[in-house]
DNA sequence: CTCCAGGTCGTTG
DNA sequence: CAACGACATGGA
């Protein structure tokens, strides 16, 4: 791949591995507006990229080097080799191929901790479609704007200083239900853990059993923050659309969700949250069958 | 109008 | 411990 600055775009040529498209919209993150055919506007790290793909090249809008090198780099999670990747999984499990082949431009964004915490909080029991219009309010209504596109205003999602002062009623005028307890339990500890940095350098097993303290965080949720939020690739998130695709790959039968996590962990390891991925996108897309 | 959505909690058996 | 209904809200 080359990275080229110019006219005040950055621009990746001989991309491998990378499909803008299936990038964001393979349920990981919220915080982006579709403006075009693989044309998006996503929003992190507080600012709005206006990103596009044409076959192997991607163009980045009114960037530079040095913030890609800085942010957007990261973010794209540029330095995984995802060729090796999708060869080891594909060698070990030939039930993915399908899924990987499929889906083969997916990479796993790495995203900011806070947001993807408060943003799989919201997730439990609503559409995606839902889950990003109640993103995109609380950042329009707290955040601050970090761009116009086409004429339309996009703001960033709030930092944790502005978070400690919303209150359950507020998040409850966001239309975020039952679930405005759970924000503001989540944001008292996520303050606490920016104090005393308790949430950095932790085992998954550790960081998973912290996160799962906050009320309206259970496995499902924790296992998208350990995986989306921090880092760890291991991480594999069950829902229900993963329910039904590896019963329908591995299990033949109705097959409990803690039973399907435990398979995942011994079968793919340290790729779990890779394998996650190729297969959610796969069986959303696909429509896997309902029953078995 | 009914059903369901990238679930979790509290309560029962 | 496994099973089950409640939980807010909006879209199909």
């Amino acid at each position: 791949m080359r990275v080229e600055e110019k006219d005040g775009n950055v621009i990746l040529k001989n991309v491998c591995d990378f499909n803008i498209e299936q990038i964001l919209e393979c349920g990981q993150c919220f915080h982006f507006k579709k403006i075009g055919e693989m044309e998006y506007v996503t929003v992190a790290f507080e600012r709005a990229l206006h990103v596009s793909q044409y076959e192997d090249t991607v163009f980045l809008y009114n960037t530079s080097l040095d913030e890609y090198n800085s942010i957007w780099k990261n973010y794209f999670d540029m330095d995984t080799d995802y060729g090796l990747i999708k060869e080891r999984l594909k060698c070990t499990c030939d039930e993915l191929k399908d899924a990987i082949q499929e889906k083969s431009g997916i990479r796993i964004l790495r995203q900011e901790f806070a947001e993807t915490l408060l943003s799989f909080i919201i997730s439990q029991n609503k559409q995606i479609s839902h889950i990003k219009k109640i993103v995109e309010a609380i950042s329009k209504e707290y955040g601050k704007i970090v761009g116009v596109i086409n004429g339309e205003e996009y703001y960033s999602f709030p930092n944790l200083e502005v978070l400690c002062n919303i209150t359950e009623e507020e998040f409850r005028n966001l239309k975020t239900g039952f679930r405005a307890p759970y924000l503001c339990d989540a944001i008292k500890h996520l303050k606490e853990w920016s104090e005393d940095n308790s949430i950095e350098g932790l085992s998954y097993e550790e960081a998973k059993e912290k996160l799962m303290t906050i009320k309206g965080v259970g496995d499902k949720v924790a296992n998208c923050v350990l995986l989306f939020g921090l880092g760890y690739t291991s991480a594999f998130p069950v829902d229900v659309w993963i329910k039904r695709i590896m019963e329908q790959l591995y299990f033949k039968k109705d097959t409990p969700k803690n039973k399907i996590e435990e398979f995942a962990k011994k079968h793919f390891g340290e790729y779990g949250g890779y394998a996650q991925q190729y297969m959610f996108c796969f069986a959303r897309d696909s429509k896997v069958d309902m029953v078995l």
